[in-house]
DNA sequence: TATTAATAAATGAACAGTCATTTATGAAAG
DNA sequence: CTTTCATAAATGACTGTTCATTTATTAATA
């Protein structure tokens, strides 16, 4: 049953296509430059994955797996939710802190924008993070580092937001250092800015 | 010595590349198609805009130059300063409230990506959007809206960071209306979310 | 005023390059 | 021998770009 072993396994050609897509972006992305990588020829990649989609499609399946176990882990011996959230946010930064990772992380994000297929993948690492923050903002408010009655859920979502757009507009300006804004923009979204009389 | 007129501006071309650009991403964007949008032939644009990269410079300069006029109106008979801070940030989502919009934000956002030249109209846009925040953020401070003390420049960048992050995980999810969101973002990071003893 | 020359704009065809994909062929292992 | 993997070469569809040519307009000339 049994025929010629294969030389390079999938998840080489696959990491090497991650590769690729940091160097040049995803729409730069050519069977050739994947297949040189490994050490193979472009037409034996169209007969691994059946064309071009389905390796990307394969890769973003093996980036969403990879993303979502990774937000699935428990807490790991944070003094405090809050604290645990900062490390999360921090982490998540390490996906955008050169230029070649974050047009990955922003190709990934936009992956729609590519093949509407890819959205789903897109979408459920997005909705994993979100599930992770919530947890932590429901244990914050559970020992008293948040206000009781909070909305987490849309607490939750502006914090991926603060997440992403921190990325997106250091990738722009490149002042400071990523995690120092980070923490700041967190630090402001969670605590307040305003005098005791409330706005509006 | 003036020779035969000009069918259509240039003016026409750059907002049929934008529209183009709209449609199928950046990196997509094909001389056929802008030519067939304003009905030339590709080889006309080439001539008038030395190349394809030329044509995207000077979209890019377009672009940058409207973004700049715009962020440089004054606050119009808003009743304070943070809510002209709302109107402006909603302003800004008005180029992102639809896919097709989004695309070509991003696109904008993204354009040292494509071509490393053009990542200073995309600074320059950035820097005067974090101008007019800054301003209207002193202006609160000034009419005590907000803490007398407060760093406006750190969290003029916390408010970019959040408009440009709540576009784009709105994209993402669709979930709610961007308007809302983006209010709701807003607030969180500009009122308090913590009991009054502050944490850490 | 009528005619001609000069000039810029636009065309359409062709070019050279790259890309994904297909086909036919050879090699490696059970 | 059969099955699987990989290759090399060829294909067809695009791409941006160039070139000679045509068209439309203004300026100058007689």
């Amino acid at each position: 049953m049994a025929g010629r072993p294969r030389g390079v396994d999938d998840s080489v050609i696959l990491r090497a296509a991650a590769e690729v897509i940091g160097k040049v972006g995803p729409a730069g992305l050519t069977l050739a430059a994947v297949a040189d990588e490994v050490g193979l020829v472009p037409g034996t990649l169209v007969q691994r994955f059946g064309s071009k989609r389905g390796l990307l499609v394969a890769l973003a399946r093996r980036s969403a797996h990879e993303a979502e176990a990774h937000h699935e882990r428990p807490r790991q011996g944070r003094p405090s939710p809050l604290e645990a959230l900062r490390a999360l946010a921090e982490e998540s930064m390490a996906l955008m802190d050169t230029p070649e990772r974050f047009a990955n992380h922003l190709a990934f994000l936009c992956m729609d924008l590519i093949d509407p297929e890819l959205h789903e993948y897109a979408l459920s690492v997005h909705e994993a993070q979100r599930r992770a923050i919530v947890a932590l903002l429901e244990e914050a408010v559970a020992e008293g580092e948040l206000r009781a009655g909070t909305d987490t859920v849309a607490l939750a979502g502006s914090v991926q937001a603060l997440i992403a757009g921190t990325g997106l507009t250091w990738a722009l300006d490149r002042q400071g250092t990523l995690p120092e804004r980070l923490r700041r923009a967190l630090t402001g979204l969670l605590s307040p800015h305003t005098p005791s009389k409330e706005m509006s």
